[in-house]
DNA sequence: TGTTTACTTAGCCACATGGCTAACCATTTA
DNA sequence: TAAATGGTTAGCCATGTGGCTAAGTAAACA
């Protein structure tokens, strides 16, 4: 079962990518536009989108001869879930050897 | 610059290795049992290890002839963080563009 | 000391990825 | 309708990635 995590997070380890994300976090745009501030190119550039939409991070629709792209906030949401749930059960088990370590502290205490 | 998110972000793209990841959370633990339930062989196994070690999301040390593995908890937060970011900044632009809607809305029923 | 155990190194392979240029298509605009 | 604009397709290339086997090293054990 080859989790959508792996496209997921595959697509927003290249910086290109996550420039762009971090550009449609704040609405819409056209290719084009989207293209503007990245020094390759427009194939190349338009090699990322297909690989941000085929990772389902992003929609995009085609109006007369400009493609705008959207962002789809959902996957975003699930990554940040698994990170967060990795982390709770990191710090969980932190909690449980903090409580341990006290508990030796005391019972050494007591042997004095 | 290169930023080690996207080191980060590539690392845990692989299942194999958020496998381990989700194992470490729960403790530090030998090479040999991280690769035990998994079915690719020990040095293919070992890459892994090694691009989670580059991406500095896990240290290892030696112990005698046994590898022992730990999580790093600092880059984990630091993706979230990213993850964070980018959901805050598209909410809030959700949240004022439901209200720039409430308020034309509102002028459309002055106009009855 | 000889054997097992637990990695480790070396080296090979197929396929994916990120980059390019050249040429093409479809909508606007003049 | 001719030219310009905005993408799109095709195809090439170098490097990276995930997989393997075979053989090596170093610590533990018998």
């Amino acid at each position: 079962m080859a989790n959508h995590l792996d496209s997921f997070f595959s697509a927003i380890s290249d910086p290109t990518r996550r420039a762009v994300i971090e550009r449609l976090v704040e609405g819409p745009a056209a290719v084009g536009e989207l293209h503007a501030p990245h020094d390759i190119a427009l194939p190349t550039f338009l090699k990322h989108i297909k690989v941000l939409e085929a990772s389902g991070l992003v929609r995009t629709e085609k109006k007369g001869r400009v493609r705008v792209v959207h962002i789809e906030a959902a996957p975003l949401a699930e990554a940040e879930h698994w990170l967060t749930r990795q982390r709770e059960v990191w710090e969980d088990r932190f909690d449980r050897l903090a409580a341990l370590a006290e508990r030796i502290e005391r019972s050494q205490a007591d042997d004095l």
